[in-house]
DNA sequence: CGACAAGTTGACGCACGTCAAGGCCGGTGG
DNA sequence: CCACCGGCCTTGACGTGCGTCAACTTGTCG
C-alpha cells in the first residue's frame, strides 16, 4: 500500500522500517465530497488524518455566525492533531474539492513516539510549520492592507500548490471562491471583490467557474511584500 | 538543580528518569532585561529555551517597520522550536519584564526524541497548544470588533497568568503598554487607547505605571464572546 | 531644568462595511 | 423549449469604524 504522494520530490525519503510502521499505523482511506466536513469543532475525533488528495480549509465559527478561515490544508498535511493531543478540536475542517484522507488511530500515537523517534520528530516538524504559516497569516491580517492581504493569500496558496506539483511556474488553479477569501482575510465579501478585481485587472489572477487562477504568483508576493516560503523537503506521515 | 516551576499545580508530574534527562539536557540559565531580545528573526539559534520567569512576546516585522505581535510567552513556554526544526527563526522574541530562560542545546533534540518519547510527546503538545492559541488570535483579529478584540486579549492574558499563579480570581498585572496592545490587535495606537478607555470606564481594567491591571477577566471574556481556555495540566520541558 | 516615555483627546479623512440591485451561468422541472 | 432558481460575481450609493495628524498631560529620570 505505497503512497503515491511519497514519490513527489517535495517529501523526504523514509527508512524501510518507518514505512512499514506507517503502513501498519494506517487505518484506511476516506473520501470526502466538496463541502463535506472532515472534523468538527468540539468533537474529540478518534482519528488523525493525512491529506492524500484535494484541498480543504480549517476554520472557526462564532455563535453569531462570523467565520474565520485559519489556514488551508493540502496533500501531505496532517489534520486532527489538536484533538489527539489536547482532547478536543477547537476548529473544523471542510473539503474545498473532493478530498482523500489517510486515517490513523490516534490512540496509537504514543506507540509511534515510543518506537519511531524519527516519525515523532516529523509530527512536531509539521506542527511547527503550521505555526509558522499561522504567524505569517496573523501578520497579514493584522498589518497588511486589503490589497496586500489578498495578494499574500493568493501568492501563498499558489506557492504551496506549486511546491507540491513540482512546477514552480505556470498558472495555478485554487479551488476557492471569494467568500473563502473574505473569510480568510477578515474582510467583507463586497470589499474582497473590489480588491480582487484590482488584482485581476493587472492580470495577476483570474476567476473562472468559481475558482481562482493565479497567473503571476511572484508579482503577488512582491505586492504583498512577502518573502516567500522557506521551503525545504518535508516529512510525510 | 530542580526547577521551582515544577512545583506549580499547572504542570504535570515527571518520571525520575525524565527529570534526570532534562537536568542533563539543560545547558544553563540566561537572564534578560526588559526590552532585551531573546531570539531574532532570521537567525538560526543554537538554543531552545523554556521560560522560567517573566513575560515576553513573539513578533514579526515588515521592512517598513510595521510590527505584529503574534503571541505572548509566559513561564513554562518553549521558545525557539521553529529554528530548531525548520532551520531559521521567522519571528523575534523580546522580554516584557526581566526574564529568566532555561537554555537547551538544540542539537540534542534528536537524543530527546530517541530516548524519551514522553518528553518528545510533550514538545509536540506544547507546539500544538501554541497553534491553538494562534487560531483563536486569528479569529479575534479577523472577525472581532476593536472592543471585542481588546477584551479578548486581556481576558486571554489574565487567564494565562491566573492559571500559572494558581489564583483564578483577583486582579492580574500584565506588563504591557498600549503600544503592545495595538500591535497585537492590528489597530492604531490612538484607536487602541480609545477602546481601552471604554473598558477602563467599566472598571474591567486599569492602566498604572505603564502596565495593565485586569480586575474582571470574566467580564472581558463575556464581552469578547470568548469561551475561555480549555486548560488541563500541561507538560514542562 | 529639559528630555523622553506613555497615556489622552480632538479634528478630520479614508478604507472598509452595509445595503441593495443586477448579471451570468448551470441545473431542474414544467 | 422556456421559466425559474440558486450560487457566484459585480457594481453603485452611502454610512461608519478606524487611521492619521497634532497637541497636551503626567510622571520619571538625568
Amino acid at each position: 500500500m505505497s503512497c503515491p504522494l511519497r514519490l513527489k520530490p517535495a517529501f523526504r525519503n523514509f527508512e524501510p522500517d518507518e514505512l512499514a510502521f506507517v503502513d501498519h499505523f494506517k487505518k484506511g482511506e476516506i473520501t470526502l465530497e466538496r463541502g463535506a466536513t472532515a472534523l468538527s469543532e468540539g468533537e474529540a475525533s478518534p482519528n488523525l488524518y493525512t491529506v492524500l488528495r484535494g484541498w480543504g480549509f480549517r476554520y472557526k465559527l462564532m455563535e453569531d455566525g462570523r467565520r474565520q478561515i485559519l489556514n488551508y490544508v493540502l496533500p501531505g498535511d496532517l489534520i486532527g492533531l489538536q484533538s489527539s493531543l489536547l482532547g478536543e478540536m477547537e476548529h473544523s475542517v471542510e473539503a474545498l474539492s473532493e478530498m482523500v484522507l489517510c486515517s490513523f488511530d490516534r490512540h496509537r500515537l504514543p506507540e509511534l513516539y515510543r518506537d519511531f523517534p524519527g516519525l515523532a520528530f516529523d509530527v512536531t516538524w509539521l506542527a511547527s510549520r503550521e505555526e509558522q504559516m499561522l504567524d505569517e497569516n496573523l501578520l497579514s491580517i493584522g498589518r497588511r492592507s486589503a490589497v496586500e492581504r489578498a495578494s499574500y493569500l493568493l501568492a501563498f496558496l499558489a506557492t504551496r500548490a506549486q511546491t507540491l506539483s513540482g512546477d514552480p511556474d505556470g498558472p495555478v488553479r485554487i479551488p476557492i471562491n471569494q467568500q473563502h477569501v473574505a473569510d480568510t482575510l477578515g474582510l467583507s465579501l463586497v470589499h474582497t471583490n473590489r480588491t480582487l478585481r484590482k488584482l485581476a485587472s493587472k492580470d495577476f489572477i483570474a476567476w473562472k467557474d468559481g475558482v481562482c487562477i493565479v497567473t503571476d504568483a511572484q508579482a503577488l508576493a512582491r505586492l504583498a511584500r512577502w518573502r516567500g516560503l522557506g521551503e525545504t523537503t518535508r516529512p510525510l506521515i
